[in-house]
DNA sequence: CGAAACACCGACCGACGCTCGGTTTTCAGG
DNA sequence: CCTGAAAACCGAGCGTCGGTCGGTGTTTCG
């Protein structure tokens, strides 16, 4: 049985991989970059070949996780989402895979994720949780 | 330069396929089962060979998300962790890939994740939440 | 003892991510 | 306009992983 996984966006998608994620941080750090732009910014023992860096560029492109136009001979690449935003994509992915139905295993979870930090991380999650509530009672 | 993902980078599991992950929702819904039995109760369009199955398992097992135990001249299995918990590794993995030191977009991120989500829910996790920080303070 | 059930081993396949070298295209400076 | 550098483009190869079996050995039980 073929394994679908194909299908862009809105599913799961595969998770990135080292260099796909290294090129990812690069772009974020500083946006509009060429090919070799990001192969020199890339750490220390990342060192590869510009076809590398440029064909990690066009998966990720075809992953629709970067966006390019074409400026004299060479394409300019950004990215098309924020860390967040990819972060609650891969979250939101990884959550519909394990879902039960009912959403407490979920939130449980997450909060067992937490309990491995400091309090402080609590009372801010604390905050932008009220903060969420008030804008959705402003809004509805 | 070898993909060096076998020990994955601290301890990010590679994400579970397809059949893995009908077996472990399997064993969640009906502990202490054995390969054959597990096939049988495999979803509909899931039919595969009995050796197809014991194979997944013995992955499972090298992932250490499954336990077992001889019993006659057959392995029982049981999962390792309840569903939640292996939710909240899974969401380990992806967070830990993506941290950028502050704790801010992780928690952003959820939020948003959650923004799709029904004030009661917001208000369960509030909950959650209050009696976390309520455990933690009795601990320290 | 013999058959059934199972574990165990090795093989193959397709998908992915990484890696690169060679070829073609494109642009810009002489 | 021509040429050389830079980049895109193409295709190949490699390793890992999940899924899929079939064959072979081993254990159990009637």
């Amino acid at each position: 049985m073929t394994n679908k996984k194909g299908g862009s966006l809105s599913n799961t998608l595969p998770q990135l991989g080292e260099l796909e994620l290294a090129v990812m941080q690069a772009l974020w750090a500083r946006p509009e970059q060429s090919a070799n732009s990001l192969l020199q910014a890339l750490p220390q023992p990342r060192k590869c070949s510009l076809s590398t860096v440029q064909s990690t560029l066009e998966r990720l492109h075809r992953k629709e996780l970067v966006h390019r136009t074409k400026q004299g001979h060479a394409y300019v690449y950004s990215a098309r989402l924020e860390r967040s935003q990819l972060l609650g994509r891969l979250l939101g992915g990884v959550i519909r895979q394990l879902h039960t139905g009912s959403l407490d295993p979920i939130l449980s979870s997450f909060v067992d994720f937490a309990d491995r930090i400091d309090e402080d991380t609590l009372d801010r999650l604390d905050e932008l949780l009220q903060k969420r509530k008030l804008e959705r009672r402003v809004d509805n």
